[in-house]
DNA sequence: AGAACTTTTTAAAGCGCTTTAAGTGCTGGT
DNA sequence: ACCAGCACTTAAAGCGCTTTAAAAAGTTCT
């Protein structure tokens, strides 16, 4: 009775039945359809959906039968099918530079949180030869219901106007005046944790170097101006100009010691630029961390290097993906329309580039 | 006429006219459809879909009609409908490790590979915490038509069952006996560029620490003694034992220093490994490159700082991608079904690690 | 046994797009 | 005039799934 029923079933449906002339290796256009699977319990499509999504309403048996069914056939849902039925796509779309470890973690990250409140991730990256538009646009084209952008650059009218078409949520960048949300560390408190940090072990002519004038550069140097001040060492504030890269390090690094006065700490923009002055110190013969203390910041692989053993700051991947995956379902799923900035406390990771100030005989 | 047309062909649908009163913020549902710009021009959808792909038909007069009113309209096709009407998703699925700086450069040159071919890429990373098979799942619920796998670590087996539901490219690994794509370089000939170099800078007594006992590690390994016989150094062959870490490196590099008969190269299986040569050696007071040649393989951003300046063996990121789409193309659109393997050249990047053997008086 | 529910199951109408067969007008030829 | 031929256009049938309203099958209670 069953079987028979089946057989009729399929029948009515006018495309001929593929599942039984398939070819060994499957081309494009192979799959399984729910259909398939019905058609071998000898039950409807809806019923079939309904147990395989575990929605409420088929009973034991049925439910049984189906996912036997369904794990014998191999039967994997047509994502695509299913969310252009539903009218959610329950995608967030992720904005990723691929070469930056940083970025990684925080995916790795955005994948968990995401996964616990039933999203799933598109993602887009965008390179040297793939701009912030493109990779946009890929992620809208996906239908992705809102963006998660790290570490944005376009400006932030333009960003206002992608919000428009899905909520943004900006992370890693403060953004002025820009009316969407934003997930970020506070990089002048990050910095002042170094500062406090050095000042605890007795340093006092802690220099800083810059990383030029983006928006984080400003706020780690008004982070360092502050805590500097905080310690009563305002008279000690030495800001040598700089970048991210090695070469600034390097260079700021030999101005320090041509100085007539070296500072018996450095704190550089981030970790790239503190391992340029490790470099240079090494060159000259100058001890780290027995002379001078060296610190940096972000976190990267590199200072993790037991070579260089940097102490740094690190961003809190893993609670900046929360926020951000939160702020995501808050537009989405409740109905929030006006926008919130998130600032996380980054954390001091101590390593073996600072240490106690040299005693000053 | 016109006008009154448009109207009617609206009103024939039943959903109400959302255009009308879209909210200022829009929801997840609230996208233009091809109908809301047919309805703009006073065409059928059909007409405007054609339009929108570039196929012939349409007359010049409408498609500036059509291209003008999705322009004004912001409109964006929906992707997934697309393709689920279409039987084809044009969709690769591209597995990648996101903390592998090299699997970054190969998905940089993969977007650009599949672009020209009118394919798009569907990324899923796979991490400390999401395992290959969830990576894999979710690019084929994306109806991916072919995967693309960077550094698969499954076993041949679980991946030859997987090429069964879609065309698989292991991209960066040997696989024996696989009935699969592979597309890789040559290990043993980029370590053999290695050992050619540094033979014709005059040295003999080359030393090389090995990465364990993968794959990839034992065609180095081989690679390495195949080049010293070729070079007549068959008595210099000496191999330590590493692995892929800094730590590894340090390790062997201690016990060249203590052996009576010190090396005057260093060739460690990867770039950190060769880092941490680097550190022994420099802590041990030897002067790199003038008393020991060090290199290293893969040309990881590491070995670019300035501080280590390490020579290596860059493994062409954009060569492998340029392949892997070939193949997948091959398999999709042209029919092919017998596995292929591609192993490409590497190419030997000159540093300042290396240099002259120093002269032995 | 039949009424009044409750639990299961399903038919059918989409989701937003593509595609094909069938139109609809126009030429121009005879 | 009439028809063949051409250039456009479009109605309608899906793609594989979800969802809803309604039918079918079971229960329980008089």
């Amino acid at each position: 009775m069953d079987e028979a029923g089946a057989e009729d079933r399929r029948r009515m449906t006018d495309r001929p039945a593929r599942t039984a002339n398939r070819p060994a290796r499957t081309g494009p256009d192979s799959r399984l359809r729910l259909e398939d699977v019905a058609a071998r319990v000898g039950l409807s499509t809806a019923s079939v959906s309904l147990v395989l999504r575990g929605a409420p309403g088929p009973s034991e048996r049925t439910r049984q039968r189906v996912l036997k069914a369904a794990a014998e056939l191999g039967y994997q849902p047509d994502r695509n099918a299913s969310l252009l039925a539903r009218r959610r796509t329950r995608l967030l779309g992720v904005m990723v530079d691929i070469h930056s470890p940083f970025h990684a973690e925080l995916v790795e990250h955005l994948h968990t949180a995401a996964e616990a409140v039933g999203y799933d991730l598109a993602l887009s990256t965008q390179t040297r030869t793939r701009d912030e538009d493109t990779a946009v646009e890929t992620l809208l084209a996906f239908r992705s219901e809102a963006l998660i952008l790290l570490g944005p650059t376009a400006p932030a009218t333009t960003l206002t106007a992608l919000d428009r078409k899905a909520p943004v949520i900006a992370v890693g960048r403060r953004i002025a005046d820009a009316d969407l949300d934003v997930v970020r560390s506070a990089d002048d408190a990050g910095v002042g944790q170094i500062v406090d940090h050095l000042a605890g072990l007795g340093h006092r002519s802690i220099a800083y170097i810059g990383g030029g004038k983006g928006v984080i550069a400003t706020d780690r140097r008004r982070g360092y101006r502050a805590a500097m001040r905080r310690h009563g060492l305002g008279e000690h504030v030495r800001v040598l100009s700089g970048d991210h890269t090695e070469q600034a390090g390097e260079r700021a690094a030999r101005h320090l010691l041509d100085d007539g006065q070296p500072a018996t700490a450095v704190v550089a923009f981030n970790d790239q630029c503190a391992i340029g002055v490790l470099a240079a110190l090494s060159r000259a013969g100058v001890a780290v961390p027995d002379e001078v203390s060296v610190a940096g910041y972000d976190d990267d692989a590199l200072s993790r290097l037991s070579c260089f053993s940097l102490t740094t700051v690190s961003q809190g991947a893993e609670e900046q993906a929360r926020c951000a995956v939160a702020a995501a379902v808050e537009r989405l799923d409740e109905g929030r329309t006006t926008p919130r900035e998130v600032v996380l406390p980054p954390r001091l990771v101590v390593r073996g580039s600072t240490a106690q100030a040299p005693s000053t005989p």
